[in-house]
DNA sequence: GCTATGGTTTCGGCATGCCGAAAACTCGGA
DNA sequence: TCCGAGTTTTCGGCATGCCGAAACCATAGC
């Protein structure tokens, strides 16, 4: 649009959804994200994602070398926390105010985290109580980006006896997080890893097995 | 768009707009409305409302003849109201529930129309206890798109004498909608018309002189 | 009845974002 | 070192919605 000086600040729910996938790509994970992973999560082909990641690279908001992987600038990262900020907050409304249980929130946040004016998001904020993390247990940044995360392993990699309260459960599937749920499998519920392969859960006094995917989609208190 | 397959509703927000606009526009005033008026309220060239407006005959929702004005087909009418519903709970939510003033709501709500699910309208519907009108005294169209209204006469068409209670206000101008306030010319305020040119009117113990849009803005209580 | 004026429509163009197919590249294994 | 499988990028295309300029129409006034 001829309307946008050059090296003004371009936001718009495409941009802003790439940045906010890059950096949640990362939070959980070391290794930064390359463009077929992008699209994958995105749902698009490989092709738009190299076409926008060029757009976003002249926009600095991203860096990105031919042919390999895609990684935040510091705008890039203020923006993303920004986006972040905003969905994990709606999410925790729609729960707290409007009865949505957690495995519905997600889609619903993820329109409403681009067209929440800011005046509205800090008012939610503030009927919240300024809460530090989601239903899910992921970090909600603060307004000027700060992120507060408990030290924390994947359940796949915890040792055999360990025990530790439930931090976080990853929101990707929300069949996992309904079979989660209907397990007792809930945050801060306190569980044992019995073993390791297969894995084995004690939580309360029930042993579950959990397959790979629900191994990884679970971290437990460090601590 | 290659997935949607003839004859299906297909909405978004541009058609929203368009359907919108159309009806309002009829609202308090009888004529049709023609293809650059509606440019007008929606900000575009008028030659991008032709192109628009075919595309919505083509879809059901529109009837237009060529050179002529541009009313809303039974499924337009539909939609439209289904729209308004959106917009006036919003606004009163905004109101009620996070101390917006009602010279403020209306940019917040003209986006969350297109983006609130039906299941969260519905919950705020429910939390506001199913009002009929918003804060500006503009019917809210039930779910199932009837609508309430009051007979009113426009303040510009009050006789010399008149007295009554305000039952609605454009809230086409936020200027306008301050001003008002600062007047103490509210709904339900219980006004008089002192004279018709110029209009004078009598608000509590106060004579105001009012222009021409201001007189346009205003409806009074019929009986 | 005719024409001028103003609203309406057509047309070519542009920007954004997406796609699939084909070309370009990387890197591990032989 | 060379090859090939798997990624990544390029390229032409498409859909949506918008614009301005030019062509078109309706009708009021003469």
């Amino acid at each position: 649009m001829s309307g946008r000086h050059p090296g003004s600040a371009v936001t718009g729910r495409v941009v802003e959804d790439y940045v906010k996938t890059i950096y949640t790509h990362t939070e959980w994970q070391e290794e930064p994200i390359g463009p077929s992973a992008l699209a994958e999560r995105l749902g698009l082909a490989a092709s738009s994602v190299t076409e926008m990641v060029n757009k976003l690279a002249a926009q600095g908001l991203v860096s990105h070398v031919r042919y390999g992987t895609i990684t935040l600038t510091p705008a890039g990262r203020t923006l993303a926390l920004r986006m972040v900020r905003r969905h994990r907050l709606i999410e925790t409304w729609l729960v707290e105010s409007f009865g949505y249980s957690w495995d519905e929130v997600h889609d619903e946040a993820e329109v409403l985290e681009h067209t929440l004016s800011d005046r509205l998001l800090e008012a939610i904020d503030e009927q919240l109580g300024h809460p530090v993390h989601d239903p899910h247990g992921d970090a909600i940044p603060s307004a000027d980006g700060v992120v507060m995360r408990p030290a924390a392993v994947m359940l796949r990699d915890a040792a055999e006896g360990f025990v530790g309260t439930v931090v976080r459960i990853s929101d990707h599937s929300s069949t996992l997080l309904r079979y989660f749920a209907s397990e007792r499998i809930v945050l801060d519920a306190r569980v044992q890893v019995i073993s390791s392969r297969p894995l084995m859960l004690r939580v309360g006094d029930i042993d579950i097995q959990l397959g790979e995917e629900a191994a990884a989609s679970i971290w437990l208190s460090l601590g």
